[in-house]
RNA sequence: GGAGAGGUUCCCGAGUGGUCAAAGGGAACAGACUGUAAAUCUGUCGGCGAAGCCUUCGGAGGUUCAAAUCCUCCUCUCUCCA
């Protein structure tokens, strides 16, 4: 799922999106759209997919991210978070109820319960706390919700590293019965053994027949070694951000295009890859829009980055049907993650 | 022809006796980024393996313990006047 935190996959339309790279789902982000525009401007526009010009599902995160990124604006209590605005310093006060409530007036089709999503390192017995928190906001939360026709509400696994408030965490939620479940509070500095014991931990104990959603990630391998423990759903800004700063990912590896070894290189970015900017220009021109600073670099690259990101999961899947997922794997992720020199 | 200003490390540009291998910016080069306060941030940027040494501030001489900085001549550029 391409990121789109304040209503937009940065530099890219929503015509871009679908016809280059295949984006089936996009995100949003409540806290960020609650300080602007607006939940009730977006409400009065007739919800964030008309807002932008969207028709395809979205998804939201409850805020519950920025209680983390946004830690110095913030302070938790057992009732919810006051934030001060990152934009002109006010405060506002999110609530498990209120986090709904805005998500209710986004009106994406996926929304999330309010949690907290600890910091890495700490200690377990703030984790330990913080999970009390998030699953009573969780309970909160869902009692609020009342629009579940229309838009399944997600409740967040936390636990940090620890298998065993995982295991509390993910059964406590189970119990509340959700249409599906995020695994949040991974990839936030923890080693990556780590994030991929807790989702191979985790693969029995969620349901089967519910969607898993691992919040955040991540790299290309990391989305196929945490597909193999059984993840459904991934969403990262990696793929965009990266894009914009000039790393490229291919199934090669990372291309940061900006490298002087790029400077009269004639092939696209990818030779295997079918996308706009893989058929139409060179490295060269890439690599002379971005040091140039020509917008079109961002979005030539964030179009490669998304197409490979969606056609390296549609990969996966494909191989998951033909019972070939552990082959596919062991063919791609030493490349993946290399540094295409 | 006369008067004045100036030539600094890839570029622009500080520096007017020692704390200067020389501020700052740009360019260049290398990298980071994981539920987006991010078209951002970090590092390198004369040579040698570090302490240190060597070469460098238009050119050639000179003064001084010490010169990018002071003096002499040469050379080149720019501005104004004729």
């Amino acid at each position: 799922m391409p990121v789109g935190t304040i209503g937009s996959v940065k530099t890219m339309s929503p015509k871009e999106l679908i016809e280059d790279t295949q984006a089936q789902i996009i995100l949003g982000n409540t806290y960020h759209l609650y300080m602007r525009p607006g939940h009730e401007l977006i409400k009065k526009f007739g919800g964030l997919h008309k807002f932008i010009g969207w028709d395809r599902p979205i998804l939201t995160d409850s805020g519950g991210f920025q209680v983390m990124s946004l830690a110095g604006l913030r302070k938790i209590t057992k009732d919810g978070v006051k934030f001060q605005s990152h934009l002109d310093g006010s405060y506002h006060m999110f609530t498990p109820e209120k986090a709904i409530e805005v998500q209710n007036a986004i009106g994406a089709d996926i929304i999330m319960s309010f949690d907290e999503c600890p910091p890495y390192p700490a200690s377990k017995d703030y984790v330990a706390k913080s999970l009390k928190t998030t699953l009573e906001w969780a309970k909160r939360g869902k009692d609020f919700h009342k629009n579940t026709d229309k838009q399944a509400l997600f409740g967040i696994v936390q636990g940090g590293i620890h298998k065993d408030l995982r295991e509390e965490s993910a059964k406590a939620l189970m119990e509340m019965d959700f249409p599906g479940y995020s695994i949040g509070g991974l990839a936030v500095g923890e080693e990556k053994q780590d994030m991929f014991a807790v989702t191979e931990f985790l693969n029995p104990i969620l349901p089967q027949d519910k969607p898993r959603y691992l919040m955040g990630v991540g790299t290309p391998s990391d989305i196929l070694k945490n597909i193999a423990n059984g993840v459904d759903m991934f969403d990262c800004v990696m793929p965009t951000r990266n894009a914009r700063k000039g790393t490229i990912f291919t199934r090669n590896g990372k291309l940061i295009i900006k490298a002087g070894r790029y400077k009269a290189d004639p092939r696209p970015i990818d030779e295997e890859c079918t996308c706009y900017a893989c058929r139409n220009f060179s490295r060269a021109y890439i690599r002379h829009l971005f040091n140039a600073g020509e917008i079109l670099g961002l979005r030539l690259a964030t179009i490669h980055s998304l197409h490979f990101y969606l056609e390296l999961v549609g990969m996966a899947r494909k191989a998951i049907f033909e019972d070939r997922y552990q082959e596919f794997m062991d063919e791609m992720i030493p490349k993946l993650d290399s540094l295409m020199k």
